[in-house]
DNA sequence: ACTGCGATGTCCT
DNA sequence: GGACATCGCAGTT
């Protein structure tokens, strides 16, 4: 079955102005879309992390701007993709002001379109539960690499679709995963019973 | 089911 | 030189 594309609403700049840990929620049941060789892959974000330069050790930019972490202070709107454990990327939304940073760290979607291609991307062992969910799952899945870093959401090959807004019932807050400091924060989000978040479990 | 660990690039001290 | 916003595999219970 197909997806109606072209009937997706972008969300709008002023959406990722917003402070990180209600656009952290706020992304949850939108629709992440990336045209990948013709092809769109698109999926449902159905899990989310929220970093600030603020009060929080965990964030890349606690200590200031860098060269790696320097998207993060730019425009909100964008992705900021980072390497990590010599194979990995992961995937961020830039919130807030610039020269303030703060991101959504992607960490799980439900496929919704461009199936095919993601399994593709992935490898053949992989069920449809296991092509997104966790942030280097969704990066390998949707072609997200170092290329990717500073692309802004609101052209026609990567952006983020208006879905359905999720009332706060249904989602579920727990501290963040895979850190070793600011534990404590409850900061990460996911769709309460959702098959495809990558650690229901924990917090 | 759970636990431990290797892979391996880049940044930071 | 150490740490790292991870993942997948192998071994064990």
């Amino acid at each position: 079955m197909d997806f109606a594309i072209e009937k997706m609403e972008k969300l709008p700049a002023d959406f990722y102005y917003q402070p990180v840990l209600k656009t952290a929620k706020r992304l949850l049941g939108k629709y992440f879309v990336r045209r990948y060789n013709g092809k769109y892959l698109v999926g449902k974000i159905v899990e989310t992390e929220a970093y600030h330069q603020d009060n929080d050790s965990s964030c890349h930019a606690h200590r200031g701007k860098t060269k790696r972490n320097e998207v993060m202070f730019g425009p909100p709107g964008h992705l900021y993709v980072y390497f990590t454990y010599g194979m990995h990327y992961c995937s961020n939304v830039v919130c807030e002001e610039e020269n303030r940073a703060a991101a959504v760290l992607l960490r799980a979607v439900e496929p919704v379109a461009g199936v095919e291609m993601m399994q593709h991307l992935r490898g053949p062992k992989f069920g449809l539960k296991q092509l997104a969910a966790g942030p280097a799952r969704f990066c390998q899945a949707f072609g997200i690499g170092k290329a990717e870093n500073g692309a802004d959401l609101f052209g026609e090959e990567i952006f983020i679709a208006a879905g359905r807004d999720e009332p706060s019932e249904e989602i579920v807050t727990t501290t963040r995963i895979g850190i070793s400091s600011a534990v404590e924060l409850p900061w990460r989000f996911y769709l309460k019973g959702n098959e495809f978040v990558s650690k229901p479990n924990r917090g």
